[in-house]
DNA sequence: CATGTTCTTGCATGTTTATGCATCTTTTGT
DNA sequence: ACAAAAGATGCATAAACATGCAAGAACATG
C-alpha cells in the first residue's frame, strides 16, 4: 500500500468517525505502529488532525467571528442544538440565520438526512461538516462584520427566491405578548423575509432571550411553531396556549 | 507499444482503481521502471494524477477545506500574503476568491485603507478582522464544500454586477506557455467571470503551483499583472518578458 | 536515398524516501 | 508511585527516484 494512499485513508476515517486509533490503523494497513505514528505526525503537521495519546482526532474547527461567542455556555447550547436539530426531517429546505446558537444547531444537524440548508451567515456555511447529503446555499450581499451575516437588500432579494420548510431563527428577544423581536433594523428585514417564506418557524432560545424585548418586531409569538427552551427557564404554558410546540431541554449537569 | 497508448492505458487504470503502482505498470507494459516514471511525471504535469512514492493516485478529491489547508506551509504563505496585500491601494474594490493563500492575504490586507472586498469564499468574509474601513460583500449561491467557495450560476451572476480594480486569484496552476489553469470546471467559470471584470490580475503562488497545469484554462500568462512568488521558486524572466510584474519574496528559513 | 534531427528508451550513477527495529522518554491508569 | 502503553529518536536498509548519457527508432529534409 502506498504511503499517500494510507494518508488519504486515514483522513477519510477521521472525517467519518472523528477519531482514529493508532493500533487499529497499524493492524488495518499491515504496517508497524511507528509508521502509523509517522503518518499521524505528518497529518497533524498539515493541520488535518490533532494528535492525542493513542491516536488522533479531528482538529477543532475554526469558525470565524461567531466562534468567540460560541464558547459561551457551550454545554447548554449543545443540548439546545441537539434538540433543535432533531426537529428537522429528511428532504427539507432549512433557513438558518446568524447566531451562535444557530451555529451549534447547524453542526448538530443529522448527517444522514438529505437537506438543503440556506443561510446568510458565512460562518455557518463553513462550519457545516463536509457532507454530500447536505446542499448548502449562501445568501450573499453586504456582510455585516459585527453580526457575522449578510444583510441588506441583495440578501433579502436572494432569500425571496427560496421557500423553505423551516426557518431556524436566531432571535434577540421573545415575549409571549410582544412577540419575537430583533435588535437591529437591517437584521429585522432579512429575518422577516425568511419568516414570510418558511412553513415552520423554529426558535432555540437560551434563557436570557426570554422576556427580553428588542426594538424591532419580527412576528407574533403565535407564529412560532417550535420553541426549544432550557427546562426551568420559563413557564411554557403561555406559549402552549398560543399553539406553540415547546420543547424543554434538561440543563442539569452530571447527575 | 506506443507512448501515448501507454499514457491512455494508465489514465484508464487510474480512473478505474484510483491508483497505479509503478512496478506493476512496468511489468504490464513490458517497459522499464524509468519509462513508467517518465509517463507518470508527464501525467502529473498535465494534472491527470498526483505522483506519490511508489506510483500515482488520482488528483486529490479534496485536499481538505479551506480552514484545514490554512496551516499548510503557513510561514511561506504569511510572507507571500504580506507582499501581496501591499499591492492594494486605498479606495480599491478587490475580488478575492477561495484559496488558503488568499485567506492569508485577506488577513494581511492593510487595515488603514478603505477597501471594498468581494469574495465568494465565506471563510474569507468571516476571517477578515472586524474593520470599519473594509466593506465586505459576499457572493452567494450554491456552496461547494470541498472548495470552500460559492460556485455556480447565481454566484457568477452576482459577480458580473461588480467591476473591481483588482482580482486576487487563487490559482491552481501557472505556466508561462499554457497560462493560468484551474482544476475544476465550475471553479473555472467563476474565476473567468472575475478575471473579465477586473482591471488588474494578481496571483500569489506557492512554488508547487508553478509548472503545474490543471485541465481548465483561465487566462494567458500575459494577462497577469502582478505575480508574487517565492524567491528561487522559478525563473521570473519568462514572466517579465510577458510584461508581468513579478514580486519575489525571500523564503529563507531560520539562518 | 542519404543525412541530420528529434524522440524514446534503457542503463548507470548518486540521491532521497519509507519503513522497521532498538533504545530511551513520556504519558496514563491504578 | 509504579508498571504498562504509547511515543520519540537515531539508525540501517531496501526500494523508489532523478539525472545524464548513449543507442536506436522514427521522422523530416534535401
Amino acid at each position: 500500500m502506498l504511503t499517500d494512499e494510507r494518508l488519504d485513508a486515514i483522513r477519510q476515517l477521521l472525517s467519518e468517525n472523528g477519531k482514529v486509533l493508532a493500533n487499529d490503523l497499524a493492524a488495518k494497513f499491515g504496517v508497524s505502529d511507528d509508521t502509523v505514528r509517522r503518518d499521524l505526525r505528518e497529518l497533524a503537521r498539515l493541520g488535518h488532525c490533532r494528535r492525542v495519546y493513542g491516536g488522533a482526532l479531528l482538529p477543532a474547527p475554526d469558525t470565524g467571528s461567531l466562534s468567540v461567542r460560541t464558547t459561551d455556555r457551550a454545554d447548554q447550547k449543545a443540548r439546545l442544538a441537539t434538540a433543535t436539530a432533531a426537529l428537522v426531517r429528511n428532504g427539507q429546505t432549512i433557513f438558518i440565520d446568524a447566531s451562535s446558537t444557530n451555529l451549534a444547531i447547524a453542526q448538530a444537524l443529522p448527517k444522514d438526512l438529505t437537506l438543503m440548508i440556506v443561510t446568510n451567515a458565512p460562518a455557518i456555511a463553513t462550519a457545516l461538516s463536509k457532507n454530500p447529503k447536505h446542499t448548502i446555499m449562501v445568501l450573499g450581499g453586504l456582510y455585516d462584520q459585527s453580526k457575522g451575516a449578510c444583510l441588506g437588500l441583495q440578501t433579502i432579494r436572494e432569500a425571496e427566491q427560496i421557500f423553505a420548510d423551516m426557518f431556524i431563527l436566531g432571535a434577540c428577544g421573545i415575549d409571549t405578548a410582544l412577540g419575537v423581536t430583533a435588535l437591529d433594523a437591517s437584521e429585522a428585514e432579512i429575518k422577516r423575509a425568511m419568516i414570510a417564506r418558511s412553513s415552520l418557524l423554529t426558535i432555540a432560545a437560551t434563557t436570557d432571550k426570554l422576556s427580553t424585548i428588542a426594538p424591532f418586531k419580527l412576528a407574533d409569538a403565535a407564529r412560532i411553531d417550535h420553541l426549544v427552551l432550557e427546562a426551568g427557564a420559563a413557564d411554557p404554558e403561555p406559549y402552549r396556549r398560543l399553539d406553540v410546540e415547546v420543547h424543554l431541554v434538561t440543563t442539569d449537569g452530571v447527575p
